[in-house]
DNA sequence: TATAATAACGACATCAGTGTCGTTATTATT
DNA sequence: AATAATAACGACACTGATGTCGTTATTATA
């Protein structure tokens, strides 16, 4: 009686599958990729792969759930020593900085494979649970900001966290498919705060000669 | 020596072939459609079909060039006997409506043809030159506009342009994806003209008591 | 070191879609 | 009506991916 290897190495090789599935969907997009592509890339044999994973699906979803928990710890971005319009500055910087790098990375792939997933009607409470999810802390913050008086907003704070998804995602498949330059997102972004200061009717203390 | 159908005929046909698709596409997504489909779709054979198309891809590409079609007769917008910005909030309105009927026809097809065309790099510069297009007409109209001292622009009119698209596509999808009711479309449309209102310095003649 | 348990292997049968091509049906001309 | 030209048909061979399963390799325990 005794099970052949530890859950540590069960997991050691679920994640070297995983790797290898980053890999092939980076290179081929998430519907192009098949199995054969993934057991190949992954070095191991057919039956071994099937025996942690019975789809590319099954690997998409898992490696969302990765990703989700990377995003879970961004909400305590918010320091308490700062104006909230600052963070709002950094957050949107930041994203747009990363969207040059994931135009080689997974970030094509999750938006192909949730305008796949729309389709087939599964997971569309997993995906509009995100999407509130994402909302709901944007307007969290945006409240903070309000609480402390430093907005006088114009329009509702859950509208303005929505546009503010709705430009992030499409300049971000732009900037995919057209490249950062042609699309100049620094210059979209600097617009987009502008913006975003004049919704949020940022009260600036300093800027007041 | 007698050539057997005249080339309407021929047309026909392959207006035939393509309301076959664009049935399929619309119940399958562009990369599930299968040529079988089409075939069993048009009501016709295996090797007729393939007489007209030999791959979904060039079926997809007429397609696009009809609705290209359709898109170079609306610069002709801006009436001259009235504002631009009326003009610019009469499209915003516009698109924003179209969401819900396009969600269950081809724009979320042409968004998932667009993702995948993007990696095979064919059909790179037609794309980025069908961006260039849409933002420049864009512009055109906003120096319409500014020609007429109706806006004084904040930032860069081909930034605005951009923007405008950023937030339309991104909002476009969000509203495939999760409905129109949650998104919140008419909401977001009024909270984007309220912040282009702003960028672009509307000069609002009625509005200052 | 023996062995029981199971992880990993890879060949196999199966299936769905593809592109072709010899045959048949259709139609403009003579 | 005859016929030449070709549009349309559909069966066929082919390809590539899938999921399974009997066999082999590996390792924790006794």
């Amino acid at each position: 009686m005794s099970p052949k290897v530890a859950d540590e190495h069960k997991e050691a090789r679920r994640k070297q599958i995983l790797a290898a599935a980053v890999r092939v969907f980076t290179r081929l997009g998430y519907q192009a990729a098949t199995m054969k592509d993934v057991v190949e890339e992954s070095g191991m044999s057919r039956g071994g792969v099937y025996l942690y994973y019975g789809s590319t699906e099954r690997m998409m979803l898992d490696l969302i759930g990765e990703t989700d928990e990377e995003v879970a710890g961004m909400p305590k971005l918010a320091r308490p020593d700062r104006p909230v319009w600052e963070t709002i500055e950094q957050l949107m910087r930041h994203l747009a900085g990363g969207v040059t790098k994931g135009a080689a990375g997974m970030a094509p792939v999750f938006y192909e494979f949730f305008i796949t997933a729309w389709r087939k009607r599964t997971y569309e409470t997993l995906m509009e649970s995100r999407y509130d999810q994402n909302v709901s802390a944007v307007v969290r913050l945006l409240e903070e900001g309000a609480r402390r008086g430093e907005f006088q907003p114009r329009v509702s704070l859950e509208t303005i966290a929505r546009m503010l998804f709705s430009f992030h995602d499409g300049m971000q498949i732009h900037a995919i498919q057209f490249g950062d330059r042609r699309t100049d997102t620094r210059g979209q972004t600097e617009g987009m705060l502008a913006a975003l200061r004049h919704l949020l009717g940022v009260q600036d203390k300093e800027e007041q000669p």
